[in-house]
DNA sequence: CTAAGATTCAAACGAACGTTTAATTGACCA
DNA sequence: TGGTCAATTAAACGTTCGTTTGAATCTTAG
């Protein structure tokens, strides 16, 4: 009397009803409370499934996890990457600009925020809580799943700032990654900032799109230097240089 | 044998040797496991103390949280807008400039950060993780506790950059706090990233020395516009303007 | 010195956790 | 139609969790 009306018939061609229920579920609820505070209870009941449905499909709580980033993640990663060869192509022999690389990693989360079928903006924020999680599989789940992403964008970068010290140009990287990671997973995080319209709430969309101009101007900044300033913030902190 | 050679007398005034030990210990748990997967029978152990001890000073694991994170955060809020004023008062009648404004964000992080009597780099990751939790008494102790201090640096940025739109310096704002948190919280998290020299942990210090320059172009971006990449943006999602 | 209060202690509480087991059901092919 | 294997089910496993209890111990004031 439930949802048994899915008779997709062969058990061999993708999930089955049973670890889609799962998957979405756990995406969901892995969202809202994170890994450990979501028990697999609370899960296989919100899913319709048995206790031990879990267990059985994926094996364990943990196993369950890497699948739900890995169902959205490797085809995002795939986009990115396949969108930043066009890219470059289009442009030989020259450099591609930080303008377009950015667009090359922004444009297949815009369009998988904008798809409800593939997770939406729920995938991505449970991605950006994710990124914080001090759990050690996740954290190595992560920076596994990203290695190669991350290498190709960063060498991508590396030729379109020939200037930029590979050092800095890392460091930058890594602060985007912080404001990205930080604005997806921010469900309610912006009311502690913005008191006004606390109820409008941004899609991930327009969001990404005034979070671009900003990391562009932070790639294309100049680099830290003696300043007036900095010499007031030793002074600030009882230090001579 | 131990640590009784402390006779600090009174018990009213200041916190005792045991609750300093528990404050201590799980400033440290917290920060390297996070809230839920830090059990008060670890914490207690590795502090040397009895397991009633945290239920009995502090009343359960959420208050003990809440202790430690209040122990830094009020005295560093504290400095950070006194030097605020400080600066405003020196620069008067004129508008701060984005740059100074800044430096009144980072210096007393800095601060702390070199002290190790007041947590050090340590506290710094906890407070970076903590902004990550989903545990919804963690999200509104901090949005409760940062309140004022926010909105004391927002309206100096506002009168800094009076052409900005409100709107877009909340989020700008709010970049921001990404950036700074995802990188306070990331011992490891930069390995993702840098594959060069793995073990050069770079102190929070030199680390918020690199981070200023780049939220400082950041916050001076030009506004969203529909330039020509934006075009290209809207062809690659299939949407017209 | 002694009564009173603050603190520490070992032990136990009930609840919730992830995982496993063994029996049962269902679908498919020979 | 009967046999085979994947899937589901209810129940239980042992462990760990945060918290509470009541007695023992220490500290302090009268």
């Amino acid at each position: 009397m439930d949802a048994k009306v899915i008779p997709i018939g062969a058990n061999r061609s993708g999930p089955t009803a049973t670890q889609a229920r799962i998957l979405d579920t756990a995406e969901a609820l892995f969202m809202e409370h994170g890994f450990e505070a979501t028990s697999l209870r609370s899960l296989t009941a919100a899913a319709g499934v048995n206790l031990a449905a879990v267990n059985y499909h994926f094996g364990t709580k943990e196993e369950l996890f890497e699948a739900v980033l890995t169902r959205r993640l490797d085809p995002m990663n795939q986009e990115r990457i396949e969108l930043l060869d066009r890219l470059e192509h289009k442009a030989a022999p020259d450099a591609l600009t930080c303008e377009r690389i950015l667009m090359a990693l922004f444009v297949p989360a815009l369009r998988l925020a904008r798809d409800p079928a593939r997770g939406g903006n729920n995938f991505l924020r449970l991605l950006g809580r994710a990124y914080a999680d001090p759990a050690p599989f996740i954290r190595q789940f992560l920076s596994e799943q990203y290695a190669v992403t991350i290498a190709r964008f960063k060498a991508a970068f590396g030729r379109a700032l020939p200037h930029l010290p590979k050092k800095e140009l890392s460091w930058r990287l890594h602060f985007i990654m912080g404001a990205l990671s930080y604005t997806l997973a921010g469900t309610d995080a912006h009311k502690i900032i913005s008191e006004l319209s606390p109820r409008e709430t941004d899609s991930d969309e327009i969001l990404l799109r005034r979070l671009a101009p900003f990391l562009l101007a932070g790639l294309n900044a100049p680099l830290p230097e003696l300043s007036q300033v900095t010499r007031e913030v030793d002074s600030a902190l009882g230090r001579k240089r």
